[in-house]
DNA sequence: CAGTAGGGTGGGAGCGCTCCCATCGGTGAT
DNA sequence: ATCACCGATGGGAGCGCTCCCACCCTACTG
């Protein structure tokens, strides 16, 4: 448990009122920048806090005003999921430089298991946060409608269904997958396997669905002994592969929903002797490190993490602005609330 | 801007008090576990708290008590570098599990370049935290010693020199740098090249000098033709490993000093046509997802980073205790306030 | 020249909590 | 029975800020 700081006492609003002659009012207003104060006394202001080294004292305006300026990303995963996808790393990169622009400071918080969710909402019940960024939700998260009942500002990473409550950023996962289908089938394959994700991830169903009608469209038939459902992790990737080589031992390309899972997948195929890409091609989903190191190289589907954080952020922002007039977000139309972002196939040497 | 929060009006410790028929002050022993209430009370006011839903409003608490009950971990990195590297990660898990049992709320902060670190600095004046955890320091670094100015308890991650002022967590750079370089030695290597880090990094020149003792321990003198100096990074690596192979063809083995400068190592190596680790055996340190994932699987120095993330913590909850009682912790002995902790040889196939 | 806007300003009234002092019984000692 | 004492409790006094109302003075208007 904490307890009382200590570090040297610092200067208040009413010293700085005090040492420029003026009342606290007019010091408060210089301070959060309201234009109806004179230039002289202005000036008068912002010398004797310079002077004074004064910063305004964040718990007093945040229990006076009733906001905190800053907003949480919350992450309901381990953090060591958390640290291995460049998904987030992407996401947490595009907020902060979203936010570097205006004062909102940014907090990361981690919610593994059910507890650690409890502590979490009671403290963001706590009213520590103008707004949260939900990252990575499946289907079933109670946080998120939590957070929705509780009425406090929130986008999520990607809509738990077709017709998610809640503001979200996603990327085009339908549109990603049909681009690697596309690009497996323009290179002759022709039985084009599937390690999907865990379909209680709105994301990864429509990856599947991607596939699907991309298959469809060159006029292949789908073929369920091609398809099996891994969990985004490299071990899920081993066990489906294994599965599919014993399914369908005639396959020539696997389209894997992770590259977590595509890395899985290639160590099992290496041991049954296939080769990359002669044998199989094999395409990855995410872009991350794990794709530019392996060997070789693996072609993978990029989502534009930077640009979703950033739009995210956007979109809460205009959230909190709404809270703040008392309208609830729902009020607005739904295009708008729902951003889906292009992704981009990157071509490595496993295709 | 964040705007004015209109969530739902939540209950406050008067409500409490009125219904559970006590004093505010009351209510406040309940809920901040002093033992000078009776059990008869007690049980009412949590009653109450539970009918209400209260939850203390942190602002205020941390107004009036002038304690915030978070603390910050602070990365002067961009966040790409934060997210690559497996150091951090495992830090920060550290950090979270030691905090899950306190009540305290952590806050992760980057601060890339010198307007975000002013940035931070006026955030952490402003009082928002109760200490704070400096992760991956280099020895010019002002930040730390604001920090240090200010009076807010800090704990760094590695110190930045020989007699740093602050607390910090280390690992044996020293040690595991000669374990490497021991393990090298006993395959039969007998041209041992480093590739090292900046040695403005106070664990980059302990590595190095690990390096140097292993190998006049074995009777071999210390060769500068074999000796490169990079920036942690793959491009780096790359660099060094060229001069290296330009000013000793001859050489037998690589130690690079982290795994992300291996990797541009080995792919130097690659291009020379000389075969890992038949030719060359290549040593990292960090043992990062790059390590695991190489062709073939690098051997690496593994850093102990989730109790460094611990012992941090630790460490941290102690300064802020003894500034609370307004103690300089200077006034400890220094030893219990620098830790160093062992490090552990991962062996794969490239050695 | 009185009358009326305003822009500019000062400062009271909280925000919800912790701290601490005063108070109130009850207990054991004298 | 009297008194010092102690645990349990109530509530005043802030913490440093924002909000907002009242006020002042200058600059027009009619």
């Amino acid at each position: 448990m904490a307890a009382r700081g200590t570090h040297g006492r610092r200067p208040t609003l009413e010293e700085v009122a005090a040492r420029a002659g003026v009342g606290r009012g007019t010091v408060s207003r210089v301070i959060n920048g309201s234009p109806r104060v004179s230039d002289r006394t202005r000036a008068a202001v912002e010398e004797a806090v310079a002077e004074l080294g004064y910063v305004p004292n964040t718990a007093a305006r945040a229990l006076a005003a009733n906001r905190t300026d800053s907003i949480a990303v919350v992450v309901p995963e381990a953090e060591s999921r958390f640290f291995s996808e460049p998904y987030f790393s992407g996401m947490v990169g595009g907020v902060g430089m979203a936010l570097a622009e205006s004062n909102l400071q940014l907090l990361l918080t981690f919610a593994r298991g059910e507890r650690e969710q409890d502590r979490l909402a009671a403290y963001l019940a706590a009213h520590r946060v103008d707004g949260v960024l939900l990252v990575s939700v499946h289907a079933d998260d109670p946080l998120a409608d939590r957070l929705l009942q509780m009425d406090i500002p929130t986008v999520i990473s990607g809509p738990r269904s077709a017709d998610e409550p809640l503001p979200s950023v996603d990327t085009d996962n339908y549109a990603g997958a049909r681009s690697a289908v596309d690009h497996l089938l323009s290179r002759g394959r022709r039985s084009v396997a599937i390690i999907a994700g865990p379909l209680d991830v709105y994301g990864a169903q429509r990856r599947l669905a991607g596939y699907e009608d991309e298959l469809a469209a060159s006029g292949l038939s789908y073929d369920e002994k091609l398809v099996a459902y891994g969990d985004f992790t490299e071990e899920g990737g081993r066990r489906c592969m294994t599965e599919l080589l014993e399914r369908s031992p005639g396959l020539d390309a696997v389209f894997a929903c992770s590259d977590l899972m595509a890395s899985g997948a290639r160590q099992v195929l290496r041991e049954a002797g296939r080769r990359i890409p002669d044998d199989v091609a094999l395409v990855g989903f995410d872009d991350s490190v794990i794709a530019r190191h392996m060997e070789p190289g693996l072609t993978s589907v990029r989502q534009p993490t930077r640009d979703m954080g950033r739009a995210m952020t956007g979109l809460l922002l205009d959230e909190i602005a709404l809270a703040a007039e008392g309208k609830r977000s729902s009020a607005r139309r739904g295009a708008e609330r729902h951003l889906v972002l292009p992704t981009e196939l990157v071509v490595r040497g496993s295709s």
